[in-house]
DNA sequence: TCGATATGAATGAACG
DNA sequence: CGTTCATTCATATCGA
């Protein structure tokens, strides 16, 4: 009887850290969420293989990745961006159902695939301080984020101020990241892009 | 202008539906997809438009399909192959850097259009027991296919077996169908492909 | 523990 | 043939 498993006894990981051995899925940590987040918002909806790679290599920084990762991260952000934003335009069109439909927004597939600089207006914040506390608490970043349990909204309140042609919206905007908040993510200050590159 | 759907609203039918509830696009069963897959491998990656229609009638015998769908399988198959190919070979390299790009695994596209044979090695599996005990748990599968929550590998490890030119990777196999995926299909035993002819 | 939601991953279908 | 969209599956997280 071949009883020698990989592991026998399944790994019952209670303790709170968990470190790298999940097999599963990808679970991108906070700060790539940020970073993929910061570069869908430049404008960079669908990013080139070239990129996809670039954009690989700086999630690293942060834990594993691989290049699928991100590409999937980018397809599904688009679709579903997509079918919210239709399914908003279907709900409030309801038995309107004129309308050329998304006469201007809705095909709006334009993206900026020449690098994206997200030293820009990064987070709408002032880049002044960085705040590079290195908490310990978090996973292994060594810059500006630090995890809390409130204030979604200020990481998103940059969406109405770049030129993107992305949701019109300027509400509903954290149901993107997870309905009410439940994302335990809080920017602090600065254009926290910098250390990146 | 997408929107010549045979059905572009949603069919909000729910509740007595029963039989086939009108699957949008079509969904392979698992004995559909393990011939497909045999053929495949059997070197056969881009079948002629008359091997097509063979197949379909083939897979006919477990559901519905069209020769469209025979057809997209098969460019996807390639498709998707391919890019796995690049991925891995791309991971592995690293910083190696060395070595011609993609040297001779590249272009090798040879296909063999001559009528696929199954019952060759079909899956590297003994040609002596095909459990016919049409498990009523599945679909409508009349051979050797259970359902199971392991042991993808099973179906796969012919990959090495074959006279194919496919991933001569024997290692990292489970990487290329996403890690640790999750794919409830086995194989149980027998070329299983005798019944079809 | 179970159901609902969010989301990573897979794949059929189609575009160019 | 390569890339993209749309749909579906699988799993992680949250709430009752």
């Amino acid at each position: 009887m071949e009883s020698e498993s990989q592991d026998p006894n399944t790994p019952p990981n209670l303790g709170t850290e968990r470190t790298e051995p999940v097999r599963s899925r990808w679970t991108p940590k906070p700060e790539q969420i940020l970073i993929l987040e910061s570069i869908f918002n430049s404008g960079m909806v669908n990013p080139p293989k070239d990129e996809t790679v670039r954009i690989r290599k700086l999630l690293e920084k942060f834990g594993s990745v691989g290049d699928a990762n991100v590409f999937y991260w980018f397809q599904n952000r688009r679709s579903r961006s997509r079918r919210r934003q239709r399914q908003i335009q279907a709900s409030l069109a309801g038995e309107q159902q004129a309308q050329a439909t998304a006469g201007g927004g809705g095909g709006g597939a334009i993206q900026y695939q020449s690098g994206f600089m997200l030293n820009s207006p990064c987070l709408g914040l002032s880049p002044s301080s960085c705040y590079v506390g290195s908490s310990s608490s978090s996973s292994s970043s060594s810059c500006g984020l630090v995890e809390n349990g409130s204030g979604v909204d200020d990481l998103f309140s940059f969406s109405g101020q770049m030129g993107i042609p992305e949701i019109e919206q300027n509400s509903s905007m954290v149901s993107i990241l997870g309905g009410s908040d439940a994302s335990n993510l809080q920017y602090q200050s600065g254009n926290c892009m910098a250390w990146l590159f």
